[in-house]
DNA sequence: ATTGAGACCTGTCGGC
DNA sequence: TGCCGACAGGTCTCAA
């Protein structure tokens, strides 16, 4: 969503200036960060993850992070305020603005053709809502994996570019325990068992919703169905249990204990 | 090679 | 009201 409505205002535009009002997010910023942005074009705006890449005439791909806190807002002038650490001036008349209260947001700056070497890219596992991830994709990535279903599903290794809500939710869809091993939706083999299909298509369900909801406004009431929903009751047709939070991996994992096996 | 714990930051909220 | 701890949609590094 963040790509999609950063898309109009600066793919095709040009960066007119670039105020950098920090030295550093969560890593400093590259150098000449800004001398390498002005008079530079976006050719295209891309996603990977949970990365924005825009690449630059130049020859350079300007990736950006939005961590826990980031967000994106455009503006007519830019009266810069509290945590407003990036302002662009587009030649689209548009300033797009990055605000990140606890600066786990990421910007950097690299040749695009060293892209798939990148290392935080390097490793990423497919794109949820591509044909490449299915179940055999998820039984082959958690096979003989140790950990939880939950772990393994935030690890972007295994699937890129999901978060903890979505992991949440998409295993209360698949009715699978996040405490679960992972390598249990798998034959010895790494072929996928049941559990595996239901899996990965309860992680494509989440998100084809969560983007369906973005951009319909009639949905977007919609609340979660576990996630920060603890002590409220279930869902699930003829359950009637009682959600419960818990701790994994320093992170909430909220689940109902009654139809999540 | 995996896996878990801690670190990085600031803001908000509930309890006393 | 003020203070304090717990927690927040992510990722990296380090040590076992």
């Amino acid at each position: 969503m963040v790509r999609r409505s950063l898309d109009p205002v600066m793919s095709l535009a040009r960066f007119d200036d670039v105020e950098v009002r920090r030295p550093d997010l969560r890593v400093p910023f590259p150098k000449r960060f800004r001398a390498r942005l002005v008079g530079q074009t976006v050719m295209a705006l891309t996603r990977r993850a949970k990365y924005l890449l825009a690449t630059l005439s130049s020859g350079e791909t300007l990736l950006m992070h939005l961590g826990m806190s980031g967000s994106f807002r455009i503006d007519r002038q830019s009266d810069a305020g509290p945590h407003d650490h990036v302002v662009f001036h587009m030649s689209s008349g548009a300033i797009v603005i990055f605000n990140d209260p606890r600066r786990f947001g990421v910007m950097d700056l690299v040749a695009t053709e060293q892209l798939p070497t990148y290392p935080a890219l390097r490793l990423l596992g497919p794109e949820p809502l591509s044909p490449e991830f299915n179940a055999a994709a998820l039984a082959r990535a958690c096979r003989g994996k140790k950990t939880s279903l939950k772990i393994a599903l935030l690890d972007q290794r295994v699937v890129a570019g999901l978060g903890n809500i979505y992991v949440s939710e998409a295993l209360h869809i698949a009715r699978l325990s996040p405490q679960r091993r992972a390598s249990t939706i798998a034959t010895p083999s790494g072929l996928p068992r049941e559990s595996a299909h239901r899996l990965s298509a309860a992680i494509k369900q989440v998100l084809t919703e969560a983007i369906d909801r973005a951009a319909n406004a009639a949905y977007r009431s919609a609340r979660f169905r576990v996630y920060d929903r603890e002590g409220e009751r279930c869902r699930t047709l003829r359950c009637g249990g009682t959600i419960k939070r818990r701790t994994q991996g320093g992170r909430s994992t909220f689940y109902c204990p009654d139809c999540q096996r």
